[in-house]
DNA sequence: TGCTTGAATTTTGTTACATTATTCAAACAA
DNA sequence: TTGTTTGAATAATGTAACAAAATTCAAGCA
């Protein structure tokens, strides 16, 4: 039997730092076996998110602590709760263009699968979580693991993602990939420059 | 040396199952650095509600929009026909008490230290999470791990957790105590029984 | 009868471990 | 030379194991 010869010292080999899919270290916590499905689903999320190479905005106000919002609507372990100062009167921005302000996130669009919609790459979306993903609506779906925005078509049972421009292709749902509705776009904001 | 003799077999003896503060099994799971603080906080939270026995109810998820008439005028002269189908004049107590789905619970008051707010022990609380805790609200706080009901007061940089009830002190926050606000009481429904 | 004590048992945060995934240069083939 | 294959090196990751702390309660004691 012929020994390979192609072993010996590879120094410099091996998988690289922060090569997980969290790039980052991590940690193991204990938590109650009925959190245990929302973590992981948020975990889920969060992973798309990286994989992606998403970059997540959120609405000013937590400065220094970015939390990300581990619980979805369905678990009542809480978000942690700015109870900041309030200021009142001014920024109607804000007020104008955020419904709930602790559904709401800003997105930046990636590509041009949705010109035919106003939006263009890098476009920052004001995505609410909170609100129903009605046929209809642009959202932003996590299908099998990767981020994407369409157009939301529900129709006889069938999911469709749809593209709002002729050089992209539809997006079928069939029943064995996941489709995670992260959120609804609500507005666009464009800038010119 | 005297051998103590309080040894010794004793069955029955010994931590009772599921006597931990989440009352429940539980599970490690690893997490990612920056999930951690965000996720510990919510197990915070989570372990409050359990250990001041909180009973907590989320707004009914898919019960299909209960429309119950409204009686504006002061003639009640038969009921509205239910074949009215076409809205407006109908109220939908979901749609009337809760403002933000995503960010409202119910919770059920306990003693009678908001007795001058007209919470009585037993009451169902609308609490919205995501308001603005502001001076004057009657808020639904954590002080050092405990649930609380109390008014909120901000004065000078001084916060305050007031009871509605002489017979119930009011609790100061010091700098060293910790203070959650887990929500904003909006409407309280009391059952005359 | 009531208090003290420590054995029994579980919780809980952390470490250890085994398996899997990833990376890359040496070895090989063209 | 240039590209491809291979497996050693290294890190990620889910789970098991562990140790320390917490809790419970009956035996022993006053």
């Amino acid at each position: 039997m012929q020994k390979s010869t192609h072993g010996g010292v590879r120094s410099g080999a091996g998988r690289k730092k922060n090569s997980g899919s969290f790039k980052e270290k991590t940690k193991v916590l204990r938590v109650p076996l009925s959190l245990v499905d929302s973590i992981q689903h948020s975990l889920k999320v969060y992973r798309s998110q990286i994989r992606s190479n998403i970059e997540l905005l959120l609405p000013q106000d937590s400065p220094k602590s970015v939390d990300i919002p581990i619980f979805t609507s369905s678990v009542q372990a809480g978000f942690p709760s700015p109870a900041d100062d309030h200021l009142e009167d001014k920024l109607d921005l804000n007020k104008y263009l955020i419904q709930h302000k602790e559904a709401t996130f800003f997105v930046r669009a990636q590509g041009d699968s949705m010109l035919g919609a106003g939006i263009h790459s890098g476009d920052i979306l004001v995505v609410d979580k909170s609100l129903q993903a009605v046929s209809g609506k642009i959202v932003i779906a996590v299908v099998d693991g990767d981020f994407t925005v369409k157009r939301l078509h529900k129709y006889g049972g069938k999911i469709t993602l749809k593209a709002e421009n002729d050089a992209f292709d539809d997006i079928k749902i069939s029943s064995d990939s996941e489709l995670i509705i992260w959120g609804v776009v609500t507005s666009v904001i464009h800038r010119c420059g």
